[in-house]
DNA sequence: CCGCATCCGTTTCGATACTG
DNA sequence: CAGTATCGAAACGGATGCGG
């Protein structure tokens, strides 16, 4: 009974079942999505993923391992110790997360029961903005000054793999950008949600988009926001 | 508590904790998988989720209904009576459902116990092979000429909204088509997850693909293969 | 402190049987 | 055909403990 596992599966010869026979239990793609921001451990775990007990956590890394989504690092003394990190296959999960979020969008309410958002979801959400149908044919840099902090949005160059690979967002202010985007998360929401029009929001000082004349058009099909009318 | 729900939350703000809210549970995916196929009656979702006892299928049913995601419409007289089927937010579903099936192949084994897959999940199966980075530009038309079934693979034209939405798989084979694919789902199956090489599948004469010329390169590219060397 | 393991009450799931 | 009803088994959530 070590393996413990051998676990509940659907059995059935679908790619979509089988998929969900690895991920499919309560919390496992939150922790993936927690470990696709970067390596983590054992605490910032637990920290990012309130109201999971710690013999779950414990439980869904070990089944993650076994799957060799994930892998167990043990760091030399100087730092903390273990560190969990996607591997290569964990990776290939990134587009499942951001499909879901995705979809998750139209589904978040913005009066929750969070005041600020922390910084590592902010991020993460922000990623989920971005149409991946409309990246530019080059690197583009976008300045995201949000009243919640500023984060540049990086679109790399074209490349194999899946696009969302060519997302990036950190925290910080570029030093150069080709468009730059003034506004909270709620109007961002709202737009997205259709709550509101982007002319409505302009209009009433919620978005500012600036920056050469290309940028601005790239930026706002890349935040899916119609310019025309 | 008369509304029964008021499911188990992640109370996070977050997309990705908010979509889980939605479809984290247990089967829930796999019913969305099923009528993503078109509309179903209770007894065929039934047939098509082995394991998921009547029970649970109604509970879930209800709570897709109550997030507007599935519609239930009752027939008049000469048909059976009650069928399912997505809402226009449901099938917001298709591209969740569509990378969950991408990463899934990479797991799928293919000495199951089931001895010849059911003919939806083959064509389910099929159309997550085709790498939507690689859509032609164009309308293009696919007959796969597998040892299972022949099928035909419509691409669209480029259209709004997501990529897989212009990919359609139908049991039968085409008037027309830009290319031909003859092979066993096995070869497809291990061509995509690296045990063989195009090359090699080729030589042992497990794939064929013809057509016109250009037809056939791209119909290699929709499928992930490499034409090279 | 960090990285877990154990215990226990509650919820969810699976299997089968039964009904309009 | 389209579900309900029931019940034992498994999974989960929360608190607590414990060695390095």
């Amino acid at each position: 009974m070590t393996s413990a596992h051998e676990r509940r599966s659907y059995e059935q010869f679908c790619p979509v079942a089988r998929a969900l026979d690895l991920l499919g239990e309560r919390w496992t793609l939150l922790v993936v999505r927690e470990l696709l921001a970067g390596p983590c451990r054992f605490t910032d775990l637990r920290a990012h993923l309130p109201g999971m007990s710690p013999a779950l956590l414990t439980q869904r890394l070990r089944a993650l391992e076994d799957e060799a989504l994930v892998r167990r690092t043990e760091l030399p003394p100087p730092a903390a110790r273990t560190v969990y990190e996607l591997t290569e296959r964990g990776r290939a999960l990134e587009p499942v997360v951001y499909e879901l979020g995705r979809f998750g969008i139209a589904y978040l309410t913005h009066a929750g029961p969070t005041p600020q958002p922390p910084m590592h979801l902010l991020a993460l959400g922000l990623k989920l903005f971005v149409v991946l149908e409309a990246l530019p044919g080059r690197a583009f840099v976008v300045h995201l000054a949000l009243d919640e902090g500023d984060f540049t949005l990086r679109i790399s160059a074209p490349a194999h793999g899946p696009a969302i690979g060519r997302v990036a967002i950190d925290a910080g202010t570029p030093a150069q950008f080709d468009a730059r985007v003034r506004a909270s998360l709620s109007t961002i929401l709202w737009l997205r949600q259709g709550v509101m029009t982007l002319a409505e929001a302009r209009a009433g000082g919620l978005l500012e988009v600036d920056g050469p004349a290309r940028g601005v058009a790239a930026a706002c099909a890349l935040f899916g926001l119609e310019t025309a009318a």
